[in-house]
DNA sequence: TCTGGGGTCCTAGGACCC
DNA sequence: TCTGGGGTCCTAGGACCC
């Protein structure tokens, strides 16, 4: 053995549930195993599109966002079932809480997927004996199907776990990106939407081989910033950590809908406006968070989409005062044209137990302002007599308080 | 008779400060 | 005195993902 033995590379783990809520549903009733099966929004209303659908429904071309009466008409004995999104959120707890056993480097994504970092639990096994029953535990216990990436890190792992489906393990080493990662079509890469795989096929950059082996600067010109970060992902590199507390820093919550008809009824919109604020209300509490932007959102009739915010200088949690910021934003930007779909949204998030150690510290640095202040009047008294503030009016009008807390303290002063 | 609802991150311009 | 450049905050929109 040299000394130069090389040092080991991280080993991250990509976990994706295959068509997550109909696999539920099907662990729920057995029932439904082998047949063709489709979880949709509302089907009475125009939203009623497809989320996730079997394997058995995508065989004979069910497609997630494809409009319900599509899909039925691909597949007639189609079955259509409503989310429950208790089921699968407490599946996913039930998944997760199987990942943690292995390590606690576990980032969850979204509600069926999720990073783990596996470097160095050996006592588990290696990392593919790891993968193997992980996947069959999930599968043993809850009936649920999973993939999984192995990789040297999060793009890579990602990139695995979509390679074998249902139930596929997929190791994606630096050595096999040539052969397995490059021949891919542009975008089926993470990261490469509809709009930049058009750009770069503008580009004669139609493989992600070819995003890897493309000119920097020719890149920069084409996607900016992105074009970087895409080519070094394309060649495998990717430096990102698996971030367990990444879950708990949430920015927004929102809530949005379509109507189902387009409407100018005042009574109409005021009703959604209300639904909306509860909801939003609702999801704030459970997560114990407050905000501090609020937004919203109108799409009109033609799907012209239009979002209005406003900064507050107040957290806000409940539904009265989310509701009255709303109301104010869209009283102001309504162009009175047929609405198709309104939402609103707070923004600037956080869990309230993190925002009162910022409060108290933003307290701290007020008590510092006012030191300073106290200072500057001592000062400005010395020059000017008793009442420096009026000096400073009488000379400069302009002279505004610049912080709320001089506003404050100068309404004080004033009583 | 077009395409839902939940998010994140990035960009870009204007205001404002230094 | 009409003038540079850097930094941050706010707002709106866009791209992307599941």
């Amino acid at each position: 053995m040299s000394q130069w033995y090389p040092k080991k590379g991280r080993v991250i783990f990509h976990v994706d549930m295959n068509s997550f809520y109909a696999s539920v549903e099907t662990a729920y009733n057995p029932k439904l195993k082998g047949k063709p099966l489709a979880i949709a929004g509302n089907p009475e209303e125009r939203k009623g599109i497809v989320v996730t659908s079997s394997y058995e429904a995508r065989a004979k071309g069910v497609k997630t966002t494809m409009q319900l009466w599509e899909a039925r008409r691909l597949c007639p004995e189609l079955i259509v079932m409503r989310p429950n999104f208790d089921r699968y959120r407490t599946a996913s707890k039930e998944i997760f809480q199987m990942l943690a056993e292995i390590t606690s480097y576990v980032q969850p994504v979204s509600i069926d997927e999720g990073y783990m970092d596996v470097t160095g639990t050996e006592e588990h096994g290696s990392p593919i004996e790891i993968a193997e029953n992980l996947q069959q535990k999930i599968h043993r216990k809850l009936d649920l199907p999973c993939s999984i990436g192995i990789a040297p890190n999060k793009f890579l792992a990602k990139m695995a776990s979509d390679m074998k489906k249902p139930m596929g393990i997929t190791i994606l080493r630096k050595r096999d990106i040539s052969d397995k990662l490059w021949p891919m079509p542009i975008e089926e890469m993470y990261g490469v939407g509809a709009k930049t795989a058009n750009k770069l096929r503008k580009f004669n950059i139609n493989t992600i081989g070819d995003l890897a082996n493309a000119d920097s600067y020719q890149l920069k010109q084409i996607l900016g910033i992105n074009g970087e970060r895409l080519r070094n992902r394309a060649n495998g590199i990717d430096s990102r950590p698996v971030d367990p507390e990444a879950v708990h820093e949430f920015k927004s919550i929102g809530s949005s809908q379509t109507l189902a008809e387009d409407t100018t009824d005042d009574s109409e919109i005021r009703t959604l406006m209300h639904k909306l604020a509860e909801n939003v209300e609702r999801r704030m509490k459970r997560k114990q968070a407050a905000g501090q932007s609020i937004q919203i959102m109108i799409r009109y009739h033609d799907r012209k989409t239009v979002t209005r915010s406003k900064k507050l200088h107040q957290f806000i949690e409940n539904k009265d005062d989310i509701l009255y910021f709303a109301n104010e934003l869209f009283q102001k930007h309504w162009n009175t044209e047929p609405i198709r779909l309104l939402g609103i949204t707070v923004q600037d998030v956080d869990e309230k137990q993190n925002i009162a150690n910022q409060l108290d510290l933003f307290t701290y640095e007020k008590e510092a302002e006012k030191e300073k202040l106290y200072k500057t009047i001592d000062e400005l008294s010395q020059k000017f007599g008793k009442n420096p503030f009026k000096q400073l009016h009488n000379n400069d009008k302009s002279e505004q308080p610049r912080t709320s807390f001089q506003k404050d303290f100068l309404d004080d002063f004033k009583q």
